[in-house]
RNA sequence: GGCGACGUAGCCAAGUGGUCUAAGGCGGGGGUCUGCAAAACCCCUAUUCGGCGGUUCGAAUCCGCCCGUCGCCUCCA
């Protein structure tokens, strides 16, 4: 039985979807700019938690928005001169690439949210209905002390955060924690015709309009970043258990730690610093299983440094997992291995709460049972099979990175047959020879009693 | 200042009351195999879990204090 931590309640929990599909809505990206790896970071941790329940056998709706109407977005456009629609179109597509090179699995929905503009103006006014939000010069506000659970998911008493506020408040608001449901348009900016004249959405109601249309008023997960608890999600509840007058909105808030940039920075990736290693400068220099097994070899909650170095020892272990699954050359019909004890301990490891270090511990035990086998001499295919299942739940892909050059193909193949028959006449020097060169241009070479392999990177 | 996490080998990191003289990865050392390598396999690499006290028959795991680090407190995955 699959169990998860609750961020609102605080607990792991066995987790029980409230229907037959498990309904699942993971933060995305504001699309002002490039993903960086602290984004990667997220997005394979809720990949990975969607393919472990597919595994189990769920059928899962998941849903990831993209936030194409913001401040930033807004200052990119006027600077650049650019619509919202072009820059937000370019992100959205380089995101794509990006989530595809990292085996993300793609979402059943991608909703932007100024497609959902007329649901939050629906949303707005029925707060506004309800007493629990206010009109004021064109804005509309959240009422924070008309809705009694505030706090509830960040775990802070408004009188606690009154006095921790660090901006400036705004006269017009009731309460300094009112928050923006709704904006009145400024000059040369996006709106949208509403009951409280032309405007734009606050950021928050966006993630509300969407769930509550998508996935219904009351649904199973919902995942992000650790920052974005508050205000975010905290907002988020308010708004949908204030308009549905259902709680809770969502069964399991699921919250993954964050990355900082490096060991000495001591501070997280953020792109508004330029704090960043950019998603796809990572992927350009390391293969995704790297990326995915550094990623998860922590557990999803734990904030973690990035590091190239690191990375790079995942990619010499990324390089054992695929030459583990290299067919071994035993007789078929030998002693098959036993797998079953490796199966029961990915699933106990991963039902805890995802528990993604240990589970790769159990493929790196399952990578030394394939190798001890093709030792033997016995057959292999089970195990390799369970090792590239269980590996699949992790997203991995069992592919280098670099692409053996093909035109390089068959001048190594000369090489190596010329130094096969170096070899065959005892003339080792000059056979060592052609393979330290070969070594240093990145081919390296490996003498089998079945003859010489050779593999590049 | 308030709230919340965390501190385990050279590095990363699981483990949260007895099976822990602590998983796994990377690195390092020795060996087997090999013409020599490489790859693979085998063995070794923390009697100890930030420090000091306490609870308990028993603590890395619970409690207290101290030291250090990080996150959030309306930009944020």
């Amino acid at each position: 039985m699959l169990k998860l931590t609750n961020t609102l309640t605080g607990q792991k929990r066995d987790f029980v979807p409230l229907g037959d599909t498990v309904r699942m809505y993971v933060c995305g990206p504001n699309l002002y700019g490039p993903c960086h790896v602290g984004h990667a970071l997220s997005y394979v941790v809720f990949d990975v938690l969607r393919r472990y329940l597919e595994y189990k056998g769920y059928d899962v709706r998941h849903v990831q928005n993209f936030t194409d109407i913001e401040d930033r977005i807004i200052e990119l456009s006027k600077s650049e001169r650019r619509s919202i629609g072009d820059i937000s179109e370019q992100y959205i597509q380089r995101f794509l690439t990006e989530m595809e090179g990292l085996n993300i699995l793609r979402a059943n929905d991608y909703p932007r949210a100024t497609a959902y503009i007329p649901q939050m103006i629906t949303i707005t006014q029925g707060l506004i209905d309800k007493g629990l939000a206010y009109p004021t010069d064109g804005d509309v506000y959240f009422r924070v002390r008309a809705f009694p659970g505030y706090g509830k998911l960040a775990k802070r008493s408004l009188e606690e955060m009154r006095a921790g506020a660090r901006i400036e408040v705004d006269p017009r608001k009731e309460d300094p924690m009112d928050f923006a449901l709704w904006k009145a348009s400024k000059e040369a900016e996006p709106a949208w015709p509403s009951p409280w004249g032309m405007g734009r959405p606050g950021w928050h109601i966006e993630c509300s309009a969407m769930s509550l249309t998508l996935l219904g008023e009351q649904f199973d997960i919902h995942g992000g970043g650790h920052d974005v608890i508050f205000p975010h999600h905290e907002n988020e509840v308010a708004q949908s258990e204030g308009y549905t007058g259902l709680a809770p909105v969502v069964g399991y808030w699921v919250h993954n730690g964050l990355l900082r940039r490096t060991e000495s920075d001591e501070e997280k990736m953020t792109r508004h610093s330029g704090n960043f290693v950019s998603l796809r400068d990572a992927l350009a220099a390391h293969s995704a299983d790297a990326i995915r097994l550094f990623l998860l070899s922590a557990h999803y909650r734990s904030p973690r440094a990035y590091s190239e170095e690191e990375i790079l020892s995942y990619e010499r272990a990324a390089e054992r997992l695929r030459a583990a699954l290299e067919p071994g050359d035993a007789p078929s019909g030998g002693r098959a291995v036993e797998t079953e004890g490796y199966k029961l301990r990915f699933e106990a490891a991963m039902d805890d709460d995802l528990n993604t270090p240990q589970a790769m511990a159990v493929l790196f035990d399952l990578i030394r049972e394939v190798n001890r086998g093709k030792d033997r001499g016995e057959n292999v295919t089970d195990v390799q099979g369970l090792l590239k299942e269980l590996g699949g739940v992790l997203g991995l892909t069992f592919q280098s990175k670099i692409a053996d050059s093909v035109a390089a193909q068959p001048f190594v193949d000369l090489l190596v047959e010329v130094r096969a028959d170096l070899r065959k006449a005892r003339q080792f020097a000059l056979a060592d020879s052609i393979r330290d060169r070969l070594t240093k241009l990145g081919v390296a070479l490996e003498d089998t009693p079945q003859g010489t392999k050779w593999k590049m990177g």
